[in-house]
DNA sequence: GAGCTGTTTAGATAAGTTTCTATTCAGGAG
DNA sequence: CTCCTGAATAGAAACTTATCTAAACAGCTC
């Protein structure tokens, strides 16, 4: 069991982002933002064993499998997934780092706004 | 001191956000998923007092005043933020509990896509 | 190798977003 | 009341995105 500290920005309200960071945020945002893709990385993230295959995720949508292939790649370039060929199939797994940070922006702050507390630090267990 | 229990959706990995869930989710990340409107959230959540003029906004940013009052808009839409007119001035400020949806659902999981704990209560301290 | 199934790439189209300029609205000062 | 400043709305232009059909690629089975 290894104990990954998660430090790429504070939480959103807690002080200004600089642009650097907004924009690099934004890229991994806009990759989520979009409902078809929000359901693709849940359904991946909460398959047995952590990996979904491709078919077990075209079927559920009303969209073509070049649809789907499309979001899966948006997902990919914004580096929240990662997919391997075994075979036949294409399996992917959630990258859980980059989720992480997303975790981290919008964590709540226990005293509100006014950003006096040290540095956040969110531990996260990998088995 | 009010303790607010938020229960939107559970984490991404825990289990396939339905369908409505995901629709609503994607409006509230489309909204965030910009560099200056995270960067306008950031400013409005960490100044003193929390909340923030428009005036205290504009100036950073290279885009016009319409441009800002446009994301303000599409902030203020999604639900993520609220504003007030006094006297001269508009104040804005962060909702936390949409904010708190979005963190509720990238929170890390303890353990690794098994999908096997209760279901999740972050509690927020309201000052 | 030939053919089949699963997945991705290419190219096109329709819809949505970001930003601007010009204008309008809201409130305070002379 | 008239003028001035802060903020929002309206409309237009450039750009990006979501989706499709058609085609290509990867690996299995016969």
């Amino acid at each position: 069991m290894t104990a990954v500290t998660i430090q790429c920005c504070a939480p959103i309200a807690r002080e200004p982002l600089s642009e650097a960071d907004a924009a690099e945020l934004a890229t991994l945002l806009k990759a989520v933002a979009d409902p078809v893709r929000l359901r693709l990385l849940s359904m991946i993230g909460s398959h047995p064993g952590g990996e979904a295959c491709v078919c077990d995720l075209t079927g559920v949508f009303d969209l073509t499998a070049p649809t789907i292939s499309h979001h899966l790649k948006v997902l990919r370039t914004a580096g929240l997934i990662d997919g391997e060929r075994r075979g036949t199939w294409v399996y992917y797994r959630i990258i859980p780092e980059a989720v992480n940070k997303l975790g981290v922006l919008f964590a709540p702050l226990a005293a509100p706004a006014k950003a006096q507390n040290g540095p956040v630090d969110v531990e996260l267990l990998n088995a």
